[in-house]
DNA sequence: CGGTCGATTGACTGACCAGTCAATCATTCG
DNA sequence: CGAATGATTGACTGGTCAGTCAATCGACCG
């Protein structure tokens, strides 16, 4: 059974390209042609791995959720100090570099999509209850050494969060008041009226 | 000339019409008939005062600030305490109630569409900056009579902006850790801190 | 070698819909 | 009244595209 190994590749091929293509046109636009295009293969075989253009949609938003989870797994598992995880997270988000832009717009496809799908919803739900946690652990850990102010850690990964997705959507609509650059000075100035300074 | 006011009033039908339309649906499902029969009237009467999809698309998204604008400009133009002033301006965009639910919808409909159309990104410019300049005189206000903490006002207002977008966001999309009176909670917890208790 | 079956192809179809248009209606004015 | 012009209608068209399917390919095995 060699060939259990193609499907798995294929379907690889095919959601990646599936996030390149709603990550430079959006998801209105995208054609299953497009997809089989860009995977360098027909529609035909696009249909043979995923039924309908939704259930497709579906597996390219998720995985798009666990390749960016992958690549920060690094800074989440890391034993740095809070303080230096907090900032390589934040960091790690700035929509900057092709990847991570192109994350951050499939993720908007999906926010929007989702508004009108309840089973998006559930995977919004899903990723954001992972990130919350995520960030939550670091600041009780940065609770617990004394190095961040006092509160709920929730509430503070909430607001945090919020405000790095709210941002980032600026930024990605390439707004001339809403850089990179400025984006990462108010994450900054926040992180600094977090941060004890002893 | 009895009949020019026709013209505006029709317009403004089309306009509500299709604002409701997208809200409900989003930009993708939405199809002119849609907008016709929701305004009353036919497609050839949209299609009479909107030459293109994108156009009527484009004024819709332009009207629907308008209002919430206008909606807002009572707690903008207040001569209440900084302080009331930017409790009521957060408090009136948290997504509770029809209308205010309705135009985030459409407002993160802009966003994504935005993403690969420059006139609907120079939209969300101007839009959001009368936001940044609007919250940004509050700050101002709120420092120069001591009562908020110092610091640069137009970081504040952008991170308390993108917070609000953010959280805003999840809210809509049905989050159950996310709800109205959580994001309630959050903001005021964002703004206790920013405000000076002597 | 020839049979089996997973994988692949792309031409095709049926549904859908933005935008057109010729016809009709309504209001104004000479 | 009866033209002229603005407003409205909805049937129709042309193009688009998701999903289907019959044909083909090719790896593997007996």
């Amino acid at each position: 059974m060699a060939r259990a190994s193609v499907e798995a590749e294929r379907k690889e091929q095919i959601l990646a390209a599936a996030c390149e293509v709603v990550s430079e046109i959006g998801f209105k636009s995208l054609r299953i042609a497009d997809v089989a295009k860009r995977a360098g293969t027909s529609t035909g075989t696009v249909h043979y791995y995923f039924d309908t253009k939704r259930d497709l949609m579906h597996a390219a938003f998720d995985w798009n959720f666990e390749q960016s989870m992958g690549r920060r797994r690094e800074i989440l598992e890391s034993d740095a100090a809070p303080r230096q995880r907090l900032r390589d997270f934040v960091e790690s988000y700035l929509p900057e570099g092709d990847a991570t832009i192109a994350a951050w717009h499939v993720w908007a496809e999906l926010w929007v999509e989702a508004l009108h799908d309840p089973d998006l919803q559930e995977l919004n739900e899903r990723v954001y209850g992972e990130w919350r946690r995520a960030v939550a652990a670091i600041i009780r850990d940065g609770q617990d050494a004394g190095e961040f102010r006092d509160g709920d850690a929730v509430i503070f990964a909430n607001g945090l969060i919020g405000m790095i997705d709210g941002l980032s959507l600026q930024v990605l609509l390439g707004s001339r008041s809403m850089t990179a650059d400025r984006m990462r000075a108010v994450c900054e100035q926040v992180l600094e009226w977090f941060f004890l300074t002893p």
